[in-house]
DNA sequence: CTGTTAGCGCTTTCAG
DNA sequence: CTGAAAGCGCTAACAG
């Protein structure tokens, strides 16, 4: 890799490097014809790249935004991460990633890391939108995605959780079930999954927690037994009257269908069930299944958009919370 | 923004930038406790961010690879990703990400700009391995991943599809089937599909095509309908021997699954049933799905461990295919 | 222990 | 139309 400079193309060209750096530039008002397609030819014969890193500091030019995402494993982080991805490709940003692998940690290292680097912006997938760490970051030019903190001191862009699992689990009620249950990890006090279980509650109106059951996240075999027992037991309950299950998200969902297939239950006959999040597989089972369409795509764009707009047009704005709208799937899983 | 720049903070502490450099780049012993003390106060209080760029321009330190994704949106490859970007992490490499979503023609571009902004190296998922700007690329400094061109001319891990299949393809006949058959979206010369066919040939050794199926694979309504046709054929002349499948990866899988029950066909009564792929779903389904787990995670953590082999060592090398195991999940499916 | 100064590779006035 | 030269912000000899 002969370290080629514009001095030295200059040099082969007998001209300056000014000259080069108006032709690297497109400025080809300011030269002749001539040496125009000899550069051109030098340039393409040696090779020449021009230094990227020097280019940037002479032009104080800085178009890059750093990408802290929680989980890139997650299928649906991934379509976020595509929708980011398509945004700064036509606003000409480029992107650095980070993974957090869930960990508050690496994620917070992440943030730093991103932040000494210089980005312009940074978009973020939090683990925990209510760490300390987003307190060092100006609303100015990042955004949050997904997950939004208790107090939003940045714009973030999420699914419309509560509207979305109110809208489905009124289509349940219309069904007229005696009994809805709503299953889900623990809660730890994560917007996504408390927002849920709002919507629930709005469009059930129960008063008490008889309608929560929990399964385990990454818990051990002996928790899971206990998850089917607790399922046994609601079935039990519901011999003579018409019971359905709202899941949190398709692997709860998985969850739920192994204990009613081990208890020897299957839907629509003994009960009904709808999920969030769609997957390809929820529509070969029989029947498929209800869902909620979530549009990662397009809170990925969506936070690009917003973050490219603070960042360019310099106004300042309150911290706002956008919400993306979903889609209903309905099948006769209920 | 204040615009501090190092000048400032030398001023500040009545000490020269050259102090102040030390001091940033943890260089204690050039100088006193006291100034030393004095700097970290400053710093501190004004928040001053050593430029990133000019830092990088004057010590000529690259560190930063690119990616290119051929679609971030598939799951195996976000696990790919996430390997990378952990090895990336563990070396201090920074990562440039793009996302060629299936597209020749932006895979090229993302390519090329990649280039231009003058990475250190390229881990490249190619979208086409066989496309001519991988000519452009050297060994040096780049490997792919995944897919593998016709002619080896980049270093490349892959999963070892053929071994994998033959492998289980050989434990579905220990069942003694009568006719296997193998299920796949077109070949179009893609590696993945071809040497996954190879490896079921290897295992049956069957000499014709009649034992070929294929799926569509963004088809219209009526190509699926004559694919279900085309099932429906096969199942016939097959009433009274042992049949079995094997799907070249989880979407063809759902296809099959969703034509068998348009049928009227279960597993492993009527047909016996392998995959290529492991998701979630496929351990719920009854009985679950027997089929070959990939490893790629590793995929990506082996390539980016090759990359920063050959950017830190400089030795040249013979592109060189490092093939990734799997592992078998065996069920009652077939 | 601290300061001077010449770069790193490119951009950009400003003269010619 | 072209070139000289002063930066961009930081690093790294080399002096003192």
């Amino acid at each position: 890799m002969g370290k080629l400079t514009i001095k030295d193309i200059a040099m082969m060209a007998n001209v300056s490097t000014a000259t080069v750096s108006n032709y690297l530039n497109g400025n080809y008002d300011h030269m002749s014809l001539e040496t125009r397609k000899n550069l051109n030819q030098i340039i393409s014969d040696t090779k020449f790249r021009p230094n990227f890193t020097a280019r940037n500091l002479a032009k104080n030019d800085n178009k890059t935004i750093g990408v802290s995402i929680a989980d890139i494993t997650n299928p649906f982080t991934s379509q976020v991460l595509s929708g980011i991805y398509e945004q700064c490709d036509n606003y000409h940003y480029r992107v650095l990633f980070t993974n957090a692998d869930n960990s508050e940690q690496k994620e917070i290292d992440n943030i730093t890391r991103l932040q000494n680097e210089g980005v312009a912006g940074i978009i973020v997938d939090p683990v925990n939108p209510d760490s300390p760490i987003y307190q060092s970051l100006s609303n100015q030019n990042t955004v949050m995605v997904d997950r939004q903190a208790t107090n939003l001191i940045i714009d973030t862009v999420a699914t419309d959780n509560l509207a979305s699992v109110e809208e489905l689990v009124d289509q349940m009620q219309k069904r007229n079930y005696d009994n809805l249950y709503f299953v889900t990890w623990p809660f730890q006090n994560i917007s996504t999954r408390t927002q849920r279980y709002e919507g629930f509650i709005k469009a059930t109106n129960y008063s008490t927690l008889n309608h929560l059951v929990a399964v385990p996240h990454h818990g051990k075999e002996l928790e899971y037994q206990q998850f089917t027992a607790n399922i046994a037991t609601i079935m039990q309950e519901n011999t003579d009257t018409k019971v359905g299950f709202f899941c949190m998200n398709a692997r709860v969902l998985l969850r739920l269908l192994q204990a009613m297939q081990q208890l020897g239950y299957s839907y629509p006959a003994d009960y009904g069930v709808a999920t969030y999040e769609e997957f390809d597989w929820m529509q070969v089972m029989t029947p498929p299944i209800s869902c909620i369409r979530q549009d990662s795509y397009s809170i990925g764009q969506t936070a690009m958009h917003i973050l490219r707009q603070k960042l360019e047009q310099k106004l300042q704005r309150q911290p706002t919370l956008k919400l993306i709208p979903t889609q209903q799937i309905l099948h006769d899983s209920f």
